[in-house]
Parts: structure tokens; sequence; C-alpha cells
DNA sequence: CTGTTAGCGCCTTCAA
DNA sequence: TTGAAGGCGCTAACAG
């Protein structure tokens, strides 16, 4: 019933188990045929290497774990996707757990990953956490790399878009394109890809004599209906901007649905742009001008960077942006200044 | 630099390995002033739980194993964090693998977790697994339940949506609403998901006499762009039918798509309907009739599924359907036998 | 080239 | 109530 352990072999080829184990290691201080013979003994008795004895052994798990607080919207979805790829080019298994923007849930998984002594951790951390709640790690020695979130005073490994520029990016257009007011629309301030991306806008805008003030800045839930209280909030505080920058993509469509509600045409009566560039960008009506913020790239970073740090925790922390690409649609090309003056 | 393992804190108190290990389990056994002394000691040298030792120890592993296909789509998103939670709640961490629909990837996610002698797995199998690509599992005796997918001539645990029940509910709202000639498109009919769904639909429409023959059904890659071309195919190998049933939202928004191409309004001149209902559904433009398959609850259900074979191998296999249930919205209640002729 | 030994950290059993 | 011992399966180190 139990698995054949390398011990049944080794008595089976009437050799010792370490020989077994240099053969599995494929070890050159032995000799061909017996490497044959017990090569012949392991696949006939089905042995089947294990591995929780040999990490224990090892001190290790071979295995990473990765936090994600949600995987329902695409661009985290890329995001772990492409750590799996990556970890497993270096045959480590990937332990995953959603927070959910819980700190309790989130402090619940760093305890089983911990427990677990997994060789490091990819955390997409939980609104609110702060170096504290990442000490734990720390004590128990485990290498981690932060995605997509930043915290505040922390200095550590970081991978994530580069949110600033890509704010920046769509100033840039809108400024030139001839918008003179801005509003940014969604997220919530906790949420530091927020901050980036508003602050990115504000200074791109500032390049260009555009002001930007506070209170052009409306949070909201990171979702549709997020957009769409955000909108009607927008616009009882006053006049329809030239520009509507949301958060992200998803976000935008709320946007565009409220504003379509009150009669304002997205694309033609005000200029839209997001974030995300998810696949639906294109198709939505209008076409939606988006950053591309290429997750699946900050997943792989986020990947090498923890590899890099485990095999030298000694390392200055490094921090990696992706840059983020503009695409342009009909949502900010459609609009012209002259059609609303 | 190591961690603290229970043989230090037993020297720290004067007690032997067993009393610490004891007190860990809360046993009853032990003065309640030894208890005391041993966790002040537990806590103050910053002990953590080895649960690598402990599941050798105890042949298990404390993680099951979760196999996807992908999780770029919602549905599929929705399964994997409903997993993770019913996990969680019995202290399993979840291992994550994404084989993209390819036998090779999922065979080596498959060796990794026997390795880790997981204690059990959740497998959407990819395209064109078959009985013989599981035998592993069997082998090392690790319990699995399949999800979402599932594969001819094996009879074992399955935990999905009710996808015929989902057809026959299709056909039913749409012969009712007076549709004569009802087309099937999208997806591919090695995935079981398809053949349910377009079975259910044929039998449903079969109780109330409506047609349907075969080559009124089209298969496609199974997402927008899939969409665009089966309903390009659609076209030019006949008449427009009364109305098309997509095999998910996503296939639908490119039936939509291309019907508009060519001038014709979904959910006027044919009506439209999907199976998922997923958030966007309600607002595409037509609202999209869908069928709601509530992943969450099929990953709950697998989850359950598992744990209790995990209690007992030798329980016959059981098969769980999760009722769907009917979205109507505009894309087929906006469409009348009138309007078309 | 091959075999022996001694653990990795936990937990169960048996003896005191 | 507490202590000692042995072993889960693997592997590094050392001895033959």
């Amino acid at each position: 019933m139990g698995a054949v352990t390398l011990q049944d072999v080794a008595v089976r080829c009437g050799v010792s188990r370490a020989t077994v184990s240099l053969v599995l290691q494929d070890s050159n201080r032995l000799s061909i045929e017996t490497k044959y013979r017990v090569r012949e003994a392991l696949r006939e008795m089905g042995y089947v290497y294990d591995r929780r004895a040999a990490n224990l052994r090892a001190q290790r798990s071979s295995s990473i774990g990765l936090i994600l607080t949600d995987v329902a919207n695409r661009a985290l979805a890329d995001l772990a996707m492409s750590v799996e790829v990556e970890a497993s080019a270096t045959d480590h298994a990937v332990m995953i757990g959603y927070s959910r923007d819980l700190l309790g849930k989130q402090e619940k998984l760093l305890r089983t990953m911990i427990e677990h002594r997994l060789d490091g951790v990819i955390l997409s951390a939980a609104d609110g956490t702060s170096r504290r709640d990442l000490e734990a790690l720390e004590r128990a020695n485990i290498p981690y790399v932060l995605v997509t979130r930043r915290i505040a005073g922390l200095e550590c490994d970081y991978a994530g878009p580069d949110n600033f520029r890509a704010g920046e990016m769509l100033a840039a257009h809108l400024a030139d394109a001839g918008a003179r007011s801005i509003a940014f629309v969604g997220g919530s301030s906790l949420v530091s890809a927020r901050e980036e991306r508003c602050g990115g806008l504000e200074a791109g805008l500032a390049a260009r004599r555009v002001a930007f003030a506070k209170r052009q800045s409306i949070e909201s839930i990171a979702d549709r209906s997020g957009g769409i209280d955000a909108t009607s909030e927008l616009l009882e505080r006053g006049p329809l901007p030239d520009a509507i920058v949301a958060y992200s993509d998803t976000v935008a469509d709320g946007v565009c649905f409220e504003l379509l509600q009150r009669g304002i045409v997205p694309g033609h009566d005000v200029a839209i742009a997001s974030f995300d560039n998810s696949p639906e960008a294109p198709h939505r009506e209008p076409p939606l001008t988006s950053v591309d913020t290429f997750m699946s790239a900050v997943g792989q970073e986020a990947t090498r960077l923890l590899f890099e740090r485990m095999r030298d925790p000694s390392l200055e922390p490094h921090i990696s942006l992706c840059s983020p690409e503009l695409h342009v649609r009909r949502s900010s090309s459609g609009w012209h200044p002259i059609a609303t003056r």
C-alpha cells in the first residue's frame, strides 16, 4: 500500500540506499552497469521520489507562495499564470492564496506558508498592509517580493507596472488632444497603484501647464459600480471636464454607462481613458483608450527577482518597473475641443 | 539561523521533546503549570511549527492540488477562489497549476503533485485527456475529483454545472418565445461541457417539436474571435436562424459583433443567448440572456467531494451537478417571430 | 566504486 | 504525569 521507498529498491538490487540515491542524481561515481540495473528496478517497482522527505532533509520545500487579493480580474489572472510558468521552469511548485483584501485572511495565508517553510513568497498585499504584517516572513527568513502594490516605508524587492509613467502617458496624450480639465475617477487611495497613476497624471499635466486639482480626483470601489458612483459624484461636484481618466477598464465601463444615462456621449462629449488595456477594451463602444500594464511581464519579473534573492539574500532591494504602452482608441481620439464648445 | 525546533524548546524548559509536542496538541495529560511554562518558552523562542516534518511523519502533505486549464476567464477564477476557501477551512493549502490545455504540461503538473504527495487533486482536464493520463494518480493512491470537464469512459468523482439542464432551459425559453430554427455556435466538441450544453438544447427542442440538425452546430475556439468566425460560417451555410445559442458569453460577444457588421441587429432580428451569466452580461448591448452556471458553487462542491473521498476512499464515485439558473434579458426577449417575417 | 551512519523535526508508543 | 526511543524517506559525509 505505502509507496515504494529507496530502501526497498536497494534491497531488491542488493545495494545500499545511498547507491540508489546516487543513481537518482545520475552520479558518475557509479558503474554504468549498476546504474542500469538500479534504474530498471526503480521503474519496475514503480518508485516515486518523495519530495517531502528530500525537502525536510535539505531544509527547503521546492515551492513558492503566491498571495493575491483576488483573481477575478484578467490582469491578476495573467500575473498568476506567468508566475506559475516561471516557477515550474525552476522546478518549484506554487502554493496559492487569495486574501480578498482582508488582512486577517492574508495573515493566515502567511502563517500557513511559513509553517510549510516555503522557499519564497510573492505578495500582492491587501489594502492597509503595513510592514509589521510582514515581520513574520522576515523572522522566518523567507525571501519575498511585492507585486503590484507597494507598502509605504518598506524597502524591499518589488515588481509592478510603471504606473506613474502610465499616468504621464495619458496626461501627455490628453493634453496634446486639447483637454484642459481632467478628472481621475475610481479606485482607493490606500492602494499604491492608484496614487502612482494619479500622481503620474498630475505630473504630466503640470508639465503641460494643465491644472489638476485634488477635487478632480474621486475614489470608489474599483469595479463597474464604483465607476457609476464616482461619475455621479463628479457631475454633482461641478461641470463636465474635457476628459475623464478611470482607474481601470472595469471602472471606465461604469463611467461610460453613467454618462450615457445622463445623455452625455463618451468619446464625443468627453474623452475617456483608463488603465489595463483589457482584451475587451478595443471592442467597447466607443473603443477604449487604455494603457497596457503587461501583468504577465510583471509576474515573470517578480518570480525572477524572488529566485535571485533566494540565491543571494544579501542583495540590495531591487525595484523593477515594467514599461506601459498606450493604446489610443476612439474614446479619446473621437473627442475634440471644438465639439464641446 | 536555522529555525527553533521542538528539541530546543524542550532543552530550554528542561522537559522532553514529547512533552513539548503534547503541549502543542493541548493534551490534558499535562499539568497546567508545565503547559504554561512550555507555552511561554515557545513564544519567547519564536518557535514555528514545521509542517514538513509533521507531514513526513504522518504520511500526508496538508495540501491539495488544483489543476486548471487557465484562469483568464472569470468562471474559472471563481472556481479557483472557492476551492481555496474550502480547502483552507480544513487547514489545507492549495498547490496550483495551469495546463493551458497542453497534455504535456498537465502531465508534468501531475508528476510534481504526486512527488509532493498531495492529499488530493482537483482537475479540470486538458482537451483530449484520457483515463490513461490519470493512471499515475491512481497508482500513487491520490484521490482526485474532476471538475467542469468529464472524461469519456472514466467513472470517478465529478463536480460541474448541469450543462445538459442549462441547454434544456435555453431550448424551452427560445422555443416558447417562438423560435423555430436555432443554431449552436462556438466551443470545441472535445470538451464535454459543449457536448452537454448542445445535447440539452437538442433534447429540449425535440421535446417541443423544434428541429435541430447537426449542421446547425458550429465549432470554434471558445473566445470572441471564435464567435466571429463561427457566425460567418453560419451565415454562409444558410439563412439566418431565429435564434443563436453561443457556447459562452465571450463567444456571444463575437457573435453579436459579426452580426452587426452584416447589418443584422442582435436581439431584434435574431435572438441571442448563451452560458455563464458573466458579470458583464447584463451590461451588454443588448443585455445578454445567459444561464448562470455558478462556478464558485462548483468549486465548493468539488472540494467537498474530494475531502469526502480522502476520508473514505471506498465510496462509490459521486457525480454532483450544480443547478443552473436562466437569466432572460433583451437579447432574447426583444426578439419576436413577427419581427422577422 | 560501494556501504554505513547519522540525522532533518515531528509524533507515537511504551516504559517509568 | 513525564521521559526515552524509534522511525517517516531522503542524503551528505565518511569509511572501506
